[in-house]
RNA sequence: GGGCGUGUAGCUCAGUGGUAGAGCGCCGCCCUUACAAGGCGGAUGUCGGCGGUUCGAAACCGUCCACGCCCA
């Protein structure tokens, strides 16, 4: 087609304004990305006077790729780093990833199963040097798929947890913790994987129904029986004591007995224990000390033995007819050996109860009595719930502040320790004679010469993501990073995942850093759900790859359909549909500055004195800095819905739409009234294209350094309010687009095609009206009353009037339904108004101005009645 | 069992006391020289039920129903 564009002046690298009728994301989004990244624009600088604005991205799995969940987040920490960093903050988003202990080691496991060996056939060091050949060759995809995002991190500050430095900060708050008491050695109960042969955490739990089954059992002989019910038959070998409660008289004569316990030639005693409840069951539990916590708090209380009857693996050890099988075969045959001895009392199959699985690899846990090595969390977790109390840090949306709470409150000691190779060793060594010596980071361990050997355990993963807002800045160094970028600013991250790094990086924080919080602002998300709100799950087929919308629609539609979405705290659903209408948008954006650059939009040169614009472009720019101020305000609240929704309705139903279209007559006249307006469109685009680049990056900066000529969007200034406002041309243009809707209302019903030219009279009365002419002509498609003319029909809207010569019979029929529905609704409005201001207690108690906007209302109502009941009788009668 | 939350147009969701909104979808007309990934116009709601407070309730209170999440 005809190329019209115009040529810019000076505007450097960036001036060939050629642009195609469709935006191609595909084709820009990866150049921009690596020019952004060799540029440097993401780079903080720690020498700088700037203000620091910092956020550390909570580190993604090193096994872990790019999905929905990331992109929501990623979206949102991008569009408030790069936004401070056009504001003038030294911006520092630093990236990385966690080492993910268990995930990792599972990986490379699997690939030695494929070789036909296990972990224990290379050893230890080979296999720590072949997961960390794993971790360079396989791990990290999502660094590359985040480029594809548009992040704007600082890769020259990528950290890892197993770095150097960041060991470093972890075996440096062992050693403290350690000396301060806060880390202990204790045998507990923990909840053990019998797969991934390590301990995991209460959160690492997954809970579920399961159909199991509920058998009850009879203990004792004779007269001295008594009948409990387990789901977990197979631990009743390792049952050290039957518990009743000291009031339950159905028992009172046993308490403080031994009974017979079945299938192996031990006794247990009865006792009464204020925790068993009466009301459950028998009333009379089991109790196996070794094999579950409650159990285990009910032998501390009664001196009971600890009976172990399972390996780590699961397989029953306790000796006997069962030693060998696995804990489900053994409960199977449990069962049929206490059925043919007629211990059965009842059995309920299925019993659907909760049963807990590992969150890595889902086989069922298994309680298990071992040695671990745990972080007294009481003093940390209540300096964490003090910070958010006392408002250091503040949580936001605030109604999730009580979720933490309930979570720092009532936090067990942590186990930390995890029977794994891949991880932080644990930097305890053990002498010969049961010494025990915690080493810190610049000291020499004991000599193994002389018997002393390390822990064999590693850290949970968690320890060192705790430290993620500090290592990563330097810390224990005093680094200039930490002095420029400590505290950072804010959190992002899902609620689901408070307990895991927040609480830690709050608690860590705080201990570490002399009681100076990690970040003074958590912002929390919800979930990414797909378009009928339904949980997005890899075992549903619901599930979504971010990649593949990505390539069909740009990273922009993704970005901006996850941004649109984000109410604070909600659940985000998507859906393709939305990821299109997003596309579009960015297209719309695209041809909108493409038709401003045809037209002579610039950026050159101060704005034009108000006086010398139009009512049309003083309209425009008094909307552009409310919408600069609202933008503001909603970044501000964590707002990210109502920004992009704002901008949308405002680029799209004001700019485009209005304003776009009121002054295409101006740019067709030229002259100055084209200049001035081509100035302010290209404010407009310019400010608007700036208020959009932190939520899509790529279509912004291809769009305004082709406008402007510059550089790049990047750095540019974050747009300020200027303080124009100009109500009466705000109002002035209300009154034309209420002319331009009705008149169009009115060519639709009457059948008229869009293109179709109509003679018609303008009778524009006052003075808001009559400048606009040639718009209101043009966007109705009205041509002069020439010769021979004669009306047909005549609107009246307001002040004006339309007389329209539609060159025979309008469509009566169409007309007067029209008309009749209007009447009907002005009608009812005039009735609605009229009985509240005929109630006395309305006028007397609502406030003057309520009032005062019914009689507008009735005056308004009163009006349309009059001005639709004389169209009704000019009407040619049917 | 305890706690929190949600219920508004066909779908997904905004809307914290003063005329019910958006996106997508739907219906009709149109390739009007930036854009059919578009333009213009239109239809659509007992604001979960019941009761209460109030001049006035989608909003506040009570209660019931349904669903969701967290914890045990």
């Amino acid at each position: 087609m005809t190329d019209n564009t115009h040529p810019r002046p000076d505007s450097g690298q960036h001036s060939d304004p050629h642009l195609p009728t469709q935006y191609t994301p595909a084709e820009v989004e990866g150049p921009l990305y690596e020019r952004w990244v060799e540029r440097g624009y993401f780079e903080a600088d720690a020498k700088s006077d700037k203000p620091p604005y910092t956020i550390v991205i909570p580190p993604p799995n090193v096994t872990g790729t790019l999905h929905l969940g990331h992109a929501f987040q990623h979206t949102l920490m991008d569009a408030l780093t790069r936004r401070k960093r056009m504001q003038g903050y030294e911006a520092l988003w630093l990236p990385g990833m966690d080492h993910a202990g268990i995930a990792t080691q599972n990986k490379v496991e699997q690939q030695l199963a494929e070789e036909g060996k296990s972990r224990q056939d290379v050893g230890r060091e080979e296999f720590v040097a072949r997961t960390w050949r794993w971790k360079e060759e396989y791990g990290g995809r999502i660094l590359g798929q985040m480029r594809r995002l548009g992040d704007g991190v600082d890769w020259s500050r990528e950290r890892f947890t197993m770095d150097e430095g960041l060991s470093k900060a972890v075996q440096t708050i062992f050693k403290k913790l350690y000396d301060d008491e806060l880390i202990y050695r204790a045998e507990r109960i923990i909840n053990w994987c019998p797969r991934c042969m390590t301990a995991i955490s209460d959160i690492e739990v997954d809970y579920q129904d399961d159909d199991g089954e509920l058998v009850s059992l009879r203990y004792g002989e004779g007269d001295d029986t008594v009948v409990v019910a387990t789901t977990r038959v197979e631990t009743m070998l390792g049952d050290t004591a039957v518990a009743v409660h000291p009031d339950d008289a159905r028992y009172a004569h046993l308490v403080g007995r031994r009974i017979k316990l079945p299938l192996t030639d031990r006794t247990i005693p009865v006792v009464a224990d204020e925790h068993v409840d009466p009301e459950f069951g028998t009333g009379a539990v089991k109790v196996t000390p070794a094999h579950d916590p409650n159990d285990f708090a009910i032998g501390r209380r009664h001196n009971l033995e600890s009976l172990t009857v399972m390996d780590e693996r699961a397989v029953i050890t306790a000796p006997g007819p069962f030693q060998g099988l696995d804990r489900f075969e053994a409960r199977s045959a449990i069962v049929e050996a206490l059925r043919e001895q007629g211990r059965i009392v009842a059995e309920k199959r299925p019993y659907v109860h909760s049963v807990g699985h590992c969150s890595r690899c889902k086989t069922t846990i298994e309680p298990r009595l071992s040695l671990q090595w745990w972080v007294k969390v009481e003093p940390l977790a209540r300096a964490a719930g003090d910070a958010v109390r006392d408002g250091r840090v503040r949580i936001h949306p605030q109604e999730m502040e009580k979720r933490y709470f309930d979570w720092v409150d009532n936090m067990h000691d942590w186990c930390i320790s995890r029977q794994l190779w891949w991880g932080h060793r644990i930097p305890v060594w053990y002498g010969p004679n049961g010494e025990q010596v915690c080493v810190g980071p610049d000291e020499q361990p004991p000599p193994a010469a002389e018997g002393w050997t390390q822990d064999s355990d590693v850290l949970d993963t968690w320890f060192s993501s705790g430290l993620w807002p500090f290592s990563t800045l330097g810390w224990p160094e005093q680094t200039p990073d930490l002095a420029k970028f400590y505290p950072t600013d804010v959190l992002l991250t899902g609620h689901d995942i408070i307990f895991f790094w927040v609480a830690r990086m709050m608690m860590f924080g705080l201990y570490a850093m002399d009681g100076v919080a990690p970040f003074h602002t958590i912002a929390l998300t919800g979930l990414v759900r797909d378009e009928f709100g339904k949980k997005m799950s890899k075992s549903n087929p619901n599930s979504v790859d971010p990649l593949d919308w990505m390539n069909a629609y740009g990273s922009d539609a993704v970005r901006f359909t996850l941004a649109r979405g984000a109410n604070p705290g909600a659940d985000v659903p998507i859906g393709e549909d939305w990821v299109q209408a997003s596309r579009n948008f960015a297209n719309k954006v695209w041809n909108a500055t493409r038709f401003a650059l045809m037209n002579g939009a610039t950026v050159e040169g101060p704005l034009p004195a108000p006086e010398e614009m139009s009512a049309t472009d003083r309209w425009v720019l008094s909307r552009l800095n409310t919408v600069v101020a609202e933008v503001d305000a909603f970044y501000d609240d964590y707002q990210f819905a109502k920004l992009s929704d704002g901008l949308y309705h405002f680029a799209w139903d004001e700019v485009f739409d209005w304003y776009v279209e009121l002054s295409k007559t101006t740019f067709l006249k030229g002259g100055d009234p084209a200049r001035v307006s081509g100035r302010v469109l290209g404010e407009v685009l310019d400010v608007t294209l700036r208020l959009l680049h932190p939520i899509v990056p790529f279509v912004t900066e291809t769009l305004w350094t082709t406008l402007t000529g510059k550089e790049t969007v990047v750095t540019a200034d974050w747009p300020r309010d200027s303080g124009f406002r100009d109500a009466a041309a705000e109002a002035e243009i209300a009154e034309v687009q209420r002319l331009v809707t009705e008149v169009r209302r009115f060519r639709n019903d009457q059948g008229l095609q869009p293109g179709q030219r109509v003679p018609a009279e303008l009778t524009l009365a006052g003075t808001l009206l009559p400048p606009h002419e040639d718009a209101i002509r043009q966007l109705l498609r009205l041509q002069p009353a020439g010769e021979g003319f004669h009306a047909t029909a005549t609107l009246p809207v307001g002040s004006a009037r339309v007389a329209l010569d539609l060159s025979g019979a309008i469509d009566v029929a169409a007309e007067r339904k029209r008309l009749a529905k209007d009447l009907a609704a002005a009608e009812k409005e005039k009735q609605q108004a009229e009985r509240k201001l005929g109630n006395d207690s309305f006028l007397g108690k609502a406030p003057e101005k309520v009032v005062e906007g019914i009689r507008t209302r009735l005056a308004a109502a009163d009006e349309d009645i009059a001005r639709i009941t004389a169209q009704l009788a000019a009407l040619p009668a049917g």
